[in-house]
DNA sequence: AAATTGTTTTATGTTGACAGTTTTATGAAG
DNA sequence: CTTCATAAAACTGTCAACATAAAACAATTT
């Protein structure tokens, strides 16, 4: 309910109401919020209950640099473990990106986007990595007015994802941590110039 | 009780001996758990209750490599936005730390160390990495036992940690983030050489 | 009319109880 | 003495109710 925007920002959690609606009581659905507090999604205020949280513009920033950071090892640990299926997987889904652009398809883009990065965080085989940059993916979702892609933004983010899969089939780790860092901070920037219509990464 | 290691690995948590204990219901420590699940240090099983997590040896390994990478992202966002006040703190903890070393007080020299490292997070100026960070740290403390560090490793700690604060004072990020992973990525393999009374960082 | 105080309403924090599952204990058979 | 089946105990998952704090509202005063 809070990522696909039906809660917003701010708005208190009434246990009752959800409890009633999803037929359980209020126990359960305590304990869900509590797990949600600690994945960053709500935050609580003593005798007055749960409420989606509210993200500023800095904590986005700073979301962006932990992603950042995040990539920057996931690039150098997929470089020395990589199989050729990931490869293989990396490069069908950087292709699938382009003729979804070429189709000017931006949700089909984001959607596979989003799969590729999944992808290659599983590549990793950092388990906590994984859970932690999911997290964090999720909360950055708080906050983005989910749309308009430019397809030149497209064209660039894609022709980064490349720079990605070449530097891992080179297994250089140092290039492709670059490239991942690269990448992030350039979805960063993308942030920061155009507020409202920027593209997830 | 976790982090005392008064509950040892793998043991299950007695939700009615706990509240006992704390004089409170079941439903407040059940709500706890689920905030320790989250953040690491408890596991969950349906019907069968809350236990201490277990750690693999990978999974350590996993941990100090998450940490590197954001000790090297810690690296970069300090050198960029260090205070002089940060610094004059940085340079009083090695110094402490040092004198620690010299009078062979291993205890005291680990509890400095743990502070340098907090305060250096702190000096990001970034919640969420405070917050992640401070998260793996506790993890870890799941499988450490606290002890034996020999007066040379805390010599070669203590000699970068005066690598990092000197990158700092250059307000050279690149080195700051190099000199960071190096430290941490040293302390995992003092853990790795040396499984038993290792150096925590 | 604005502000303040008192009252009602709403919602959270917590508790104790109940149902169902897992674990342990018990006892019979091999 | 071990193994398996059965019964008892213990514990988790969930619920409904109570107590308390906050919010909303009404009435009084300034």
């Amino acid at each position: 309910m809070i990522l696909d925007a039906e809660l917003e920002m701010g708005a208190r959690v009434n246990e009752l109401a959800l409890a009633a609606r999803l037929n359980i009581s209020r126990g359960p659905v305590r304990e869900a919020c509590r797990t949600l507090v600690q994945a960053g999604l709500l935050e609580t205020l003593v005798n007055r209950g749960f409420f989606v949280r509210r993200l500023t513009h800095k904590a986005v920033i700073d979301l962006y640099d932990l992603r950042a950071g995040l990539m920057r090892l996931a690039g150098a640990l997929i470089a020395q473990h990589a199989t050729g299926a990931h490869l293989a997987q990396f490069r069908a889904q950087v292709n699938a990106m382009d003729q979804a652009r070429a189709r000017g398809n931006t949700a089909r883009f984001q959607s596979l986007n989003a799969e590729f990065h999944a992808a290659l965080i599983e590549a990793t085989d950092n388990q906590r990595l994984q859970e932690i940059y999911q997290g964090l993916v999720k909360e950055l979702r708080l906050f983005r007015r989910r749309g308009l892609v430019s397809g030149n933004a497209m064209e660039l983010s894609n022709l980064e994802h490349r720079a990605i899969v070449d530097a891992i089939a080179a297994r250089d780790a140092v290039a492709a941590a670059a490239a991942m860092e690269h990448h992030i901070l350039q979805g960063k920037a993308r942030f920061l110039s155009a507020a409202g219509h920027e593209i997830d990464d």
